[in-house]
RNA sequence: GCCCCCAUCGUCUAGCGGCCUAGGACGCCGCCCUUUCAAGGCGGUAGCACGGGUUCGAAUCCCGUUGGGGGCACCA
C-alpha cells in the first residue's frame, strides 16, 4: 500500500504553529514510507476564506522546508464542490440520509436546556427536498465505533451516543465532516493525521467513509499544543502565528526542530537535532499522547543554539532582514545610506553569542549607524554618577592621544584612567559605554570603539561632557 | 449536561515489569571565567497525582478516584 497523507489546512487566518506542527509530522511520515503528502486547501467557507491567508500558508510551509512542487497539490476544496454534493445525495438515495426541516431552536426546545444534540425528528418523516431542509446523516442507533489510531489505540464510541449530523445545507452544499471525507477519498489517502480535537468527529467520519463504500483510513491524533494556562492555543489570545516567529527572527530549523519535539524525543539524551536526524528517527506510534505545552523561552534557548552554530557568513545573510526591513520587518532607525556592511561584518561575531532571536541585532548595532546613539535616560542615570565626568575627561584626553586605535591600547588607556579614580575597568567603562553607544549593556566596548573610529568616539564623549556639564 | 482523550521535575521529555538511588533539555539558583551583557565551564534545585489490585518485584500492567483537556453548528 501506497502512503498518501494530507494536510488540510482552512485559509482563514495567520498559519498556526500547531498546524505547522501537523503539517510536519505528515510530511515526516509520508517521507518515511515513500510516500505522498497532499496539500489541500479547505476553502470551502467563502465568508472566512481569503486568498492571501493560502499565500500565507504556502508561504510558510515553504519557510518550514516543505516546498511547493515538492508536495501534491495544492487542491482546493472548493473545485470539488459537485462531488461532496454527488456523495451527499448517493447517502440520501442508499437511505442512509434524510431530510430535515428542523431549527436548533425547535430542537432545542423538545431536548431541554442543556444540550443533548439532534433528536432524530425528521428521521421518519419522509420528508423530500426543498427550502429550509437540511440532510443528515441517518447513525446506526447500536454497536459501537472503533477506530484505529496509531497514537492512541482504539477509542471507541457508542453508536447510539452519535446524532444525525447534518452532512449537506438547505442549499445542498456539503459541510466539513462530508466534505473533508469525500476528498480524502478521492485523493485516496491513507493516513488521517491530524490534531486531537478532530478525535471526536471521527467515528461519524469513519461511518462516511463506510457508508460511501470505503475501508476507513488509519487515524492519528496528534496531542494539542496548550499555553501556560493549559489550555489550546488560540489565535485570539495566544501568539500562534508561525510568522510572527519568522519575523522575530526565529530560524526556520530552530522551528521545524522544536515543533517535532513537541510529544517526542530522539533517541538518546539529545533534543536539539539535525533534521535528517529527525526524518530517520521520528516514530509516529511514539508521540506522547498528552497536550504539549508551546515553552517560547525553550525556543529562544534552541535559537541561540542554532543562531551560534552558524557560520560568520551565514549569519550576517540571515541578519539581513532586520537590517534593512520587510514588507513585514520594520526598518530600523537609521537611514539605509549610513549603514556600513563593513562595520556589521567586523562586530558580527560579537553579536552571535548574544542574540536569541535575530530582531535583537539592532540595538546592538545601531549606535554604529546612528548620527548620535539612542537616548536611554535609565541608562544613562545610571552610568553619569560621580566621576563620571572625570573618567569621561581622561578618557577624552587619553584616546585623543592614543597612536593606535585598536582594543589593546583602548583598554589601558581607560584601565589608567580608572584606576587614577580607584575604580576598576568594570566601573570605568559605564560612562564611556553609555556616552558612546547610549546604553549601558552591548557588545564589548573597545571593539566597539574601534569599529566606530577615533573621530566619532572622541565627538561622542564630548557630547557626553557637555550634557553633564551643563 | 453528554461523549471522548490525557496524567513522570515549573515546562518538553527518556522510561515500554527488575539496569531507577527515576536520565536529558529549557527555566531557576550558586560558583568559575569576565570591560557591561552574553557565550562557555562546573555544581545545585525539582517529578512518577491519589487509592486499590496483579506480581517475588510496578513510574511501567488492570480498576477506581481526583485533576486537566478536547468536542458536542446548516464553521472548518
Amino acid at each position: 500500500m501506497t502512503v498518501r497523507v494530507r494536510f488540510a489546512p482552512s485559509p482563514t487566518g495567520m498559519f498556526h504553529v500547531g498546524g505547522a506542527r501537523s503539517a510536519l509530522i505528515n510530511w515526516v511520515f509520508a517521507k518515511q514510507h515513500g510516500g505522498t503528502f497532499v496539500l489541500r486547501i479547505e476553502d470551502t467557507d467563502v465568508s472566512r476564506s481569503r486568498p492571501e491567508w493560502t499565500e500565507g500558508i504556502l508561504s510558510a510551509l515553504d519557510w518550514l522546508g516543505i516546498r511547493r512542487g515538492t508536495y501534491e497539490g495544492p487542491y482546493f476544496q472548493s473545485a470539488y464542490d459537485a462531488e461532496h454534493r454527488a456523495a451527499a445525495q448517493r447517502l440520501l438515495a442508499a437511505g442512509r440520509a434524510y431530510y430535515c426541516d428542523c431549527t436548533r431552536e425547535q430542537v432545542q426546545a423538545r431536548t431541554g436546556s442543556a444540550y443533548r444534540g439532534y433528536d432524530g425528528y425528521c428521521r421518519d418523516r419522509g420528508l423530500g427536498p426543498g427550502p429550509g431542509r437540511a440532510l443528515r446523516f441517518r447513525t446506526p442507533d447500536e454497536g459501537e465505533t472503533k477506530v484505529v489510531d496509531v497514537i492512541r489505540g482504539e477509542p471507541t464510541f457508542d453508536n447510539a451516543q452519535l446524532e444525525d449530523f447534518v452532512i449537506a445545507r438547505a442549499d445542498r452544499s456539503a459541510v466539513f465532516l462530508l466534505a473533508n471525507v469525500v476528498d480524502d477519498i478521492t485523493m485516496r489517502i491513507t493516513h488521517v493525521i491530524r490534531a486531537e480535537e478532530h478525535l471526536p468527529n471521527t467515528p461519524k467520519q469513519q461511518l462516511l467513509w463506510e457508508a460511501l463504500g470505503h475501508a476507513p483510513p488509519v487515524w492519528a491524533h496528534l496531542p494539542v499544543v496548550v499555553n501556560e494556562k493549559r489550555q489550546k492555543l488560540s489565535k485570539r489570545r495566544d501568539k500562534v502565528a508561525l510568522e510572527a516567529y519568522r519575523d522575530e527572527g526565529y530560524l526556520a530549523d530552530t522551528m521545524r526542530n522544536y515543533l517535532m519535539l513537541l510529544g517526542w524525543a530522539p533517541p538518546g539524551d539529545r533534543e536539539i537535532v539535525p533534521w535528517s536526524v529527525i526524518e530517520q528517527e521520528f516514530r509516529l506510534e511514539d508521540v506522547n499522547p498528552s497536550p504539549a505545552f508551546f515553552d517560547e523561552k525553550k525556543l529562544r534557548a534552541f535559537n541561540g543554539e542554532y543562531i551560534r552554530a552558524l557560520s560568520a557568513e551565514e549569519f550576517i545573510a540571515a541578519c539581513q532582514p532586520w537590517l534593512t526591513g520587510t514588507a513585514t520587518i520594520p526598518a530600523p532607525p537609521w537611514r539605509p545610506e549610513d549603514f556600513d556592511p563593513e562595520a556589521f561584518a567586523a562586530v558580527a561575531p560579537l553579536l552571535q553569542t548574544r542574540v536569541a532571536v535575530l530582531s535583537e541585532i539592532v540595538p546592538y548595532v545601531d549606535f554604529l549607524f546612528l548620527d548620535r546613539p539612542v537616548e536611554d535616560e535609565a541608562s544613562w542615570s545610571k552610568a553619569m554618577t560621580p566621576p563620571a565626568a572625570e573618567i569621561l575627561a581622561g578618557a577624552a584626553e587619553a584616546f585623543a592621544a592614543l597612536p593606535e586605535w585598536r582594543p589593546g591600547p583602548l583598554r589601558e588607556a581607560l584601565e589608567r584612567v580608572g584606576a587614577a579614580h580607584g575604580l576598576k575597568l568594570g566601573k570605568a567603562q559605564a560612562p564611556v559605554r553609555v556616552a558612546v553607544t547610549g546604553r549601558t549593556v552591548g557588545l564589548p566596548l573597545f571593539e566597539s570603539l574601534t569599529v566606530l573610529g577615533r573621530e566619532r568616539t572622541l565627538a561622542r564623549i564630548a557630547a557626553a561632557r557637555q550634557r553633564l556639564g551643563g
